[in-house]
DNA sequence: CGTGTGTATTTTGTATACAAGATACACCAA
DNA sequence: TTGGTGTATCTTGTATACAAAATACACACG
């Protein structure tokens, strides 16, 4: 989830210091997402406290917060496992983001200001070029930042979190998810109806774009779970 | 979250061994809730460790994850707290909330089976009872169920757990919220739609209930805020 | 061979120790 | 008095130590 650490937000003479059990939660979420840890796999303490160079009580703190976040499950006495997902799993995931993101879409329309909408457009632009190179990567982590940004004009923090955490959920899966061309094709082409709807300020209608496209986001990903 | 901590469900030999962490984690969201812990305080671990007779190591784990739930912000090397919800905190969690119960709604209609609405309706006439008797507390607790109990009926595992995360940091708002005698009545007339919108299986109609009665909802608490 | 039982080893859970940082406070100077 | 500086005290962060499980494994017995 958003975690509740403060981190002096908005104070740019503070230098932050991250504690040890931040950094390691982070680390270990990037070692997941990008698949260093398998999901199902156990969770070697010694070996990856050794890699990280840390003693186990920032370790277990952190395998805490991540197990709150729903990445890894700690079976007492057992250890913990990275937490695998079922096709139902993510199907549930994505049928609540679904509402999640049509509630976003409805709220920034209302909400957002016009520089905001300005700022979601040029990053809308970049994607457009990325695709056309079918540059993959940088394309799919512009993506998240878009409905992430999109999230966040919606000026509701509950719902920035929640999209926020199934999304963290769901990157490894949409991470490998080698949609084929078609699929990214049809995603581009939903993503220029949301900016229209967008910048038309259309609430309704970019509410069930954002709907639609998490349904079909379904459909693209259920065959490489 | 539903913090993913296996408890051998379904297990009816197996004992079940809680960690200290666990227990910890649970009683102080109960002193949270209950208004032992106020908002805004600073959380004196020296003081509740020896309350509770734990280490710190299992305390500050379960400090961990409250604040991966929400319910606590934890401040680099100066201790932490227990969250304050701002109105608008309040306000976000419930146009959310709203949209969740909302989905619950139209899948429980598709999705739960005779016995289970049967279940509901039941618990909704017990609610009924203490509603003549008012007896606000144990009708605080049944309602509480009865939202849990409609969201099981989901099949919808993350649908669950997020309406569960965000109904636990409104709990002690809504447990103090003292709704007057209208509101009150008010609540319970919703309440019976949303009962025949579900005998009727009718979930458009269900869903627009939920939406609503959460609207509605924030005008009940606004003021106790 | 397979199965079970007891023991050794590893892993996990919790407590404690130590270090580093923050806070409180007394004392001095203007 | 007021403001600032240095020191003592208390809190927090991290590492380690110890205890209690769980797992692995070897050996005996059928």
């Amino acid at each position: 989830m958003s975690d509740y650490v403060d981190h002096e937000v908005g104070n740019p003479i503070a230098i932050k210091k991250e504690s040890l059990h931040d950094q390691v939660a982070t680390r270990i979420r990037d070692l997941i997402v990008e698949g260093y840890l398998e999901p199902g796999s156990r969770i070697d303490e010694g070996h990856l406290i050794e890699q990280l160079g840390v003693s186990r009580t920032p370790f277990r703190e952190a395998l805490r917060t991540l197990a709150a976040e729903g990445l890894v499950m700690v079976r007492p006495s057992k250890g913990s496992v990275v937490r695998k997902l079922s096709p139902e799993d993510v199907f549930s995931m994505l049928e609540v983001l679904g509402r999640l993101e049509q509630l976003a879409g409805e709220l920034s329309c209302e909400r957002a200001t016009d520089e905001e909408v300005e700022a979601l457009v040029r990053l809308h632009n970049r994607m457009l070029k990325l695709y056309q190179k079918r540059d993959r990567m940088p394309y799919f982590k512009l993506n998240q930042e878009f409905h992430t940004g999109l999230a966040a004009l919606s000026r509701n923090p509950t719902l920035q979190e929640m999209q926020n955490n199934i999304q963290g959920r769901l990157k490894r899966i949409r991470f490998i998810g080698n949609n084929s061309a078609d699929a990214w094709a049809a995603a581009v082409s939903e993503h220029e109806n949301m900016v229209e709807a967008l910048k038309a300020r259309d609430g309704k209608r970019l509410g069930g774009i954002m709907a639609e496209h998490l349904r079909k986001t379904w459909e693209r990903v259920r065959d490489s779970i």
